[in-house]
Order: C-alpha cells, then sequence, then structure tokens
DNA sequence: TAAATAGTGTCTCTCAGACAATATACG
DNA sequence: CGTATATTGTCTGAGAGACACTATTTA
C-alpha cells in the first residue's frame, strides 16, 4: 500500500515535472481537463490511416458422424463469388463489443446465437487483402445442427460444408489458414476438455460425444478412459432419457453450466 | 476430389446467375478482373469509420525474486501522464505483420527483440477509450532482464515495475486488466510447459526456474517433481557450467530449440 | 438366438506428490 | 564441522490405456 501511494507521487510529478511552480493539486484537475477535451475535440481518427479491420468466424457443428463448418458466398469484391468464413465490419453504432459483432452476423446466418464463442486468433498484415492492410480478429464458434438447419435453409449464401470438403476448396483470402488454425484449437480441447459438446444437441450420449472427440483427435479413443475422466469430473447431467441406435439404447445427457470451463489435469494421449 | 469440382462449379454458376448468356470461361476472366480493378481503384477504406486499431505488450521478467513487467509512461492524451503498456499504431508502411508492429515498439523501450512473444487477445469496444470505438492487439512477451536492462535505463519514460506494484496503480485504459488476463495466462503455461524460462537469462538453474514457476502459480512445488518432468521430457541442455547461491553449486541449463513448444501431457497441481 | 451397440471390471503403466536421504559448496 | 543449497531415492496414489466381459436393445 505504501508502495502505491509513492507510484502514484511519481507518477504526478514526472506528469508536470517541467510545468511551472502552480502547486500540483490545483493545476492537476484544470490543465488535464482542460486539455483533454481540447484534444479530444480535435481529435478526427480518420487522419491517421489505419487498417481495414473485419471479425469472422469458424463455426463448426457435427452431423452426420461429420465435422462441418458454416460458409457463406461473398457477394461483393473483393474475393467476389467465392466462399469464405462468415463475418463483416464492425457498426460502431450497434456493437458495444466485438463479440457483439460476431454474434450479429452469426445471427443473420444462422436465426440463433452460439452456445460456445471464443476468441481464436487475430491475423493482419499487409498482404492478407487486396484492398491493402487488414486485420481480422477470428472467433471459433460451435452449435448444433438442428439447432439452426432450418434458419440456414432459408439464408441462399450459407451453406454447412463438410471440412473434408472445404480443405479442397479455393477458400477467400486467408480463410482456409484460419480455419486450420480453429481445427487444430479444437482438437487440443478435444484432449483436455470437453468443449467440443456444444457442436452437439442439448441432450447428446456418451458414444456419440466419444465419437466427435476421435473425429477432431483423429484417433480411436478407449470408451472406458473417456467414460471415467468424464465421470469422475461430473460435467454431465444424466437426463433419464435414452436413445437408441440399433443396439442398447444410450443414456441421454446434457452439459453442466460450468462444464465447458473444466479442464481435465491430466490429457488423453496426442 | 469430385465434390471440390462440383462445388468449384456451384461457385461460378452461382456468381453469374443473373449475368448474360456469354460462355463463361470467357466472361469470367474478363469482368471478373475489369471489376475488381474498378473497385479496388474505387476503393477507399476512409469511407467507412473503423474501430481504432492499436497493438499492445505485457512483457514479463524476472529479476531479484520479483515478476516484473515493463512499463510506459503516456505523453500523449488521453490518459496522459498515466502508465500502461507499451505499444502502438501500426505502421502502414514500415510493418507487415501486426508481430512486426509489437517488435518494433518493444525494441524501442528494450533494445532488442524478445525471444518470446505470443499474441494474448484482442480487447475492443466502445467504451475502453475515450476517442470511442477501440481494439488492442494484446501480446504477451518474456526477456531476461540482465538483456535489455541498460538500454532501459536510457529510456526516460520506461520501466520495469514489479507485478505486486502495478496490481495498486492506476494504470491507463484497461491495462490493468490485460495485465490480469497475460499473467493468468502465463499461470497456466507454468502449469504444463515451461514458457516461463524465456524470462529468465539464456543459462539459469532449476532451482531458479522451478522459483519463477512458483511465483507464477502462487505455491511451491516438489524440487523432485519438477526436475523429473524436465529431465524426462529433454527440454534442456546441461551447459556444464555451475552457479554458486552460497550452498551446493547449481547447474547451469540453457533451453533446446523447441522447449518453448513443449507441453507436458499431465499438468502440475493448481 | 444373433448382431449391434452401450456400459463395466480390472490390470498395468506412467508420472506427480511427498519427503527423506545424500552431495557439494562456503565459512 | 555446521550451515546452506542442490540433487537423488523411493514410496504412494491418481488416472489413462488396454481389453475382456456383461447388459440391453432389435431383427
Amino acid at each position: 500500500m505504501s508502495s502505491f501511494l509513492s507510484d502514484k507521487k511519481t507518477q504526478t510529478l514526472r506528469q508536470y515535472a517541467s510545468a511551472p511552480k502552480t502547486p500540483t493539486y490545483l493545476l492537476q484537475k484544470q490543465t488535464e481537463t482542460m486539455d483533454e477535451k481540447q484534444f479530444l475535440a480535435d481529435y478526427d481518427k480518420r487522419q491517421y490511416d489505419s487498417p481495414l479491420l473485419t471479425v469472422d468466424a469458424v463455426l463448426f457443428t457435427y452431423h452426420e458422424a461429420c465435422l462441418k463448418v458454416l460458409l457463406v458466398q461473398r457477394s461483393n469484391h473483393p474475393e467476389l463469388g467465392k466462399w469464405g468464413l462468415p463475418g463483416g465490419f464492425v457498426d460502431l453504432i450497434r456493437d458495444i463489443t466485438l463479440e457483439d459483432t460476431v454474434l450479429r452476423k452469426l445471427q443473420e446466418k444462422t436465426g440463433i446465437e452460439p452456445p460456445y464463442l471464443e476468441q481464436l486468433q487475430t491475423i493482419g498484415n499487409a498482404q492478407r487483402d487486396k484492398r491493402g492492410w487488414s486485420v481480422t480478429i477470428a472467433y471459433t464458434a460451435l452449435m448444433a445442427f438442428q439447432a439452426c438447419y432450418a434458419h440456414v435453409a432459408t439464408v441462399a449464401d450459407a451453406q454447412w460444408l463438410a471440412l473434408d470438403t472445404v480443405a479442397e476448396m479455393d477458400l477467400a483470402f486467408d480463410h482456409q489458414a484460419i480455419i486450420s488454425l480453429a481445427r487444430e484449437r479444437l482438437r487440443q480441447k478435444a484432449l483436455y476438455s470437453i468443449v467440443p459438446a456444444y457442436a452437439l444437441e442439448e441432450t447428446f450420449t456418451l458414444p456419440e460425444l466419444q465419437a466427435l472427440h476421435e473425429a477432431l483427435i483423429g484417433k480411436g479413443l478407449q470408451k472406458k478412459s473417456f467414460r471415467r475422466r468424464i465421470e469422475q469430473a461430473e460435467l454431465l447431467i444424466d437426463t433419464g432419457e435414452k436413445r437408441s441406435e440399433g443396439g442398447r439404447p444410450a443414456a441421454l445427457y446434457k452439459m453442466k453450466k460450468s462444464a465447458g470451463n473444466y479442464t481435465f489435469v491430466r490429457n488423453l494421449e496426442d
């Protein structure tokens, strides 16, 4: 606490080191607010040439034993006609945060807000967009296929595409690389969390969740190990319902509120 | 592969769905390049009001049994006089990537490039800067204290401050929160990697590294466990040198090239 | 009953935690 | 030698991997 006070003192002193000898406590309030008001009034951020700023989302889902990602076909230059990630510009009036921007864009395409949204990475350089220096803040999102299928079907330029298919396509900008990055990060999460469960319906079976993790990790997992760790961490609630897939019916679970934040201390084998 | 081709076809067809009946393969090349050229010529990104974009770095080091962060005192409005993170605007001419921007800013203050630099998080909202909608791409960086001490001493507005001291200060913008975020992330890394080692000199002892991890985690660690996992993963090179701290001299190690990327499958206790 | 899918029992092996024991400096 | 710090030995326990076994459904 004493270090705090002495730091504040240093701060104030340095700030007005070369100012006239008026008592600091008077000078401070006045000049500070005046100067700042003046500054903000004069300030026009357009005088600084700044990079183009966009927000993009890699929205995954799992449907019919297949990882899919939502793409939209570009209706504007540049890269007109190519498929790419849903995204766009920040609306300085309507959006309060960057998440608002992503959610708004995803809402337009899917009709709903994804239950999982996390910032992935910001990519910015001089070459990724022909218009010049450009920055995109990329997000990873997960949602159930059924929850938005009807709405997506009504949006002419939006479509769920299997990841394997997407890998062969010529996407806009560096969106192919961004998808790879998102997938790799999600693969990691599959090793130490059950975050991928957000790509399933609200209730799901354990074999279903395991299959999703296996698809992400690219390798089979031991049923026993998979169940054991989830049971011990008490991440799921047994709904009591069952779902049959031709054999013994499987128990239907839903996630506990905080299940997405839980991380196992020990990873699954890579 | 066939799905790839059919996708491309869809793409082209959709793109010119309402265009005249000229053969597509002719029409495509022409109109596409023409339109795009025109578009890029007309394009002036300043016509779109976009958020203010900055880059900031949380640069940590470990010196005298103490975690420190490099802060600079602001010499401009807004928040003039307050201490904050080193950072600034992208130089659209000189910087090719966002990393260039951070490295340039850190170079100015420390005289060197940090051996560890990783994107932390991008924070963007309407309130964090009085000038309006503002976005900062925050990075975490680590470097040795000695490597830059001399240069930092020559920079009047830059200073290493202990994290405990910083926690009590009134920093510019949301920099306090960004530092917390960076610290928390580094704490996590201390549980499953030896990334914190980049905050030490190029050669260091194991007790030294352990002390750093303990400072980050906020809890004592078992010497044996700590050494064992590092030895088994073969992350360090024994330089053969020793350093004495009053008792038995400790072996001096340096990191292998890829040691920073290694993650243990099993975390230390939280 | 056979096939299919779900779920369990149990052994092994790896590795972190605990802590005692030993090693090598300096005064 | 006594003190300080570094390094090792070794036991315990948690939890993942392997895989065989049991359970519950449909055809």
